[in-house]
DNA sequence: ACAGGAAATTTACGCGCGTAAAGATGTTTT
DNA sequence: AAAACATCTTTACGCGCGTAAATTTCCTGT
């Protein structure tokens, strides 16, 4: 026999013999009561069921306990991933994290943008599309709201920005294809994000420091299926011919899947020894169950997560940077068979 | 000059020269009021860009236009794919979807179910973690809540539930698999969900009714990572020796994803004409980008989505089933080179 | 022009909780 | 023991909106 519901804290506080606005003080801070009477509530709690309303809470704080998570394209592995780590950190402390993705979409991530604003979040961790995204949509919303920005820049947006350093990463990667055979060239498509531009001068710069001839190759594709423009246009590219290299960098993973489809289709060889090297670039989910395995560049998921979420709450908790910060992370060469 | 902003419905109701009810009807349905006086509210949206406040609509309602949807692991792509979708289909319908991962584990499962009942949501479309669910919490949240249950089936739970037809797509595979080749051992998992236990007994009475015998391999592993359990348990397996077929059936595209890995590195060539045929089931987003490309059988994402949200819809307006309703589709064959 | 119904206005209450102020208890200090 | 402080109770208001009831204004057809 479950006791009847209980629907208000004015009911339950009466129930548990305590005033409301100390059991109103017990939700908003445990620890803010003594603890006898901390005990007395969590003993009726147990008894009653009782939780209070979120929607009343929310109505008459300034500020809620809501953080938006905001990524771009949820159906890549890589952002869902870091959805789910950076919700986990949020529920620890405290926060109450909304997950959006954008599905690579301007009108999604304006409406998102919205629709979050109207939540009055403690703050918001977004990783915005990049080139589709509305700039001064995205600037307004910072404005409002506290924002830590991740993976994809927007110059001067945001309370801070956490990434990877491409200009550390793209030349390790190229050290190492140097080091084991021919260098690279380069293969991209049209750029989402500032990120796959970075990479791309990375690229040249270093090549160029290094004495060697950069190639860029591009397929084309706007949208978000990465994997099949690298597929579509990785079977043109080996049709007409890769310039004087049989090493391909490719500017990500999901890209590079796509290429070796495309090679595999042409019946070559990929990896060391064989027709072709391929690398790709953020140690994607995927990636070590390619065939072969992919050679590629990690991105440190657990540390730009980490200093994502830290940021944002010593933002929110005023104890944060009043002045714009940049955090980069380097990458880790991650060795398989690819290349 | 920006107009400044508009804080409340009697702030707006005064500006736009309407009364706050009739305001607060527009807001509940713009069809509702005299087109003169819905161009006059809207003429004054433009200006003043007002929207009213979420948390005091949702407290003065019994039922909230939220939509939960839960599923159970949202960094597999095919999970993703299945809340954008249905995310899609609730915005249409003037709904407010809800996204929630239970990311493989019980407790966040539970307490996904807990926070959304809080929330007092119209509905919920559900794919639970299947074996690892807390039945007892399903069902009573199913009680509360009405609820549309996909992708993983709890017997009796919750108003309908739209699936796939595993007794149908697994035979498929088989007659498939038997007419160009050898017929096909099985090579499973321990279950995560009913689907799983349905496709072995549906392989086993296929196989048997054929005249074949049948021959389930099992791998080691209990958590979402499936790529690396059917990539460990698969060089366990070759290394041991197949039964006497050269071709395998996997219960699911991730696992064979694994295990095409695992046949790459002890240097089989996967494929008709090969050293050994692969076969999968759901048709992943990735199959046909691995190497060889997969052979598969296609889960119909467009159909259980669409089916789902609209049953659920149906319940919710109140002329849907009252009696339990369980709509399963087929699976399509995706012929690729693996198989 | 007038009746009759549709739609808008006025007025009022309630939702469940945050929060402030004043006073009553309870606990610790010297 | 009394003083000093921490905590609780009582009382009361406000948040922004849904919604009901009674009244007034508007639109339509004759």
């Amino acid at each position: 026999m479950q006791p009847r519901a209980v629907r208000s804290m004015e009911e339950f506080a009466a129930l548990s013999g305590i005033s409301r606005p100390t059991v109103s003080k017990y939700f908003n801070d445990p620890a803010s009561v003594r603890p006898s009477t901390r005990e007395r509530i969590e003993t009726a709690l147990e008894r009653y069921d009782y939780r209070p309303n979120i929607y009343a809470i929310n109505q008459n704080r300034k500020l809620t306990k809501n953080v938006g998570i905001v990524v771009p394209y949820l159906a890549d592995p890589f952002f869902a991933e870091m959805a789910r780590t950076v919700e986990r950190r949020c529920i620890e402390a405290g926060y109450w994290p909304i997950l959006f993705s954008s599905h690579g979409e301007r009108d999604t991530e304006r409406n998102i943008l919205d629709t979050i604003a109207r939540m009055k979040p403690a703050g918001v961790l977004m990783a915005p599309l990049g080139r589709a995204s509305d700039r001064t949509a995205v600037e307004r919303f910072c404005r409002e709201v506290p924002t830590v920005v991740f993976d994809s820049h927007i110059e001067g947006v945001g309370e801070a920005f956490v990434g990877s350093d491409n200009f550390q990463s793209v030349p390790l990667m190229i050290d190492y294809l140097c080091a084991t055979g021919m260098p690279p060239c380069w293969l991209e498509m049209q750029p989402v994000n500032p990120n796959a531009n970075k990479r791309r001068d990375a690229y040249r710069t270093a090549m160029t420091a290094r004495g060697h001839e950069p190639r860029i190759l591009r397929v084309d594709g706007d949208d978000w299926d990465f994997e099949r423009i690298g597929y579509e246009g990785g079977l043109r590219l080996l049709d007409a011919g890769l310039p004087d290299t049989d090493t391909v960098f490719c500017s990500n993973d999901r890209l590079a899947i796509g290429f070796l489809s495309a090679c595999y289709e042409r019946g070559l060889r990929v990896g060391r020894g064989g027709d072709l090297r391929v690398a790709g670039h953020d140690d994607h989910p995927f990636a070590r169950y390619t065939c072969p395995p992919l050679t590629t560049v990690a991105q440190d998921y657990e540390a730009i997560s980490l200093h994502a979420v830290r940021t944002l709450f010593s933002v929110i908790t005023g104890k944060g940077p009043q002045v714009r910060k940049e955090i980069l992370f380097g990458g880790r060469l991650v060795e398989r068979a690819s290349a």
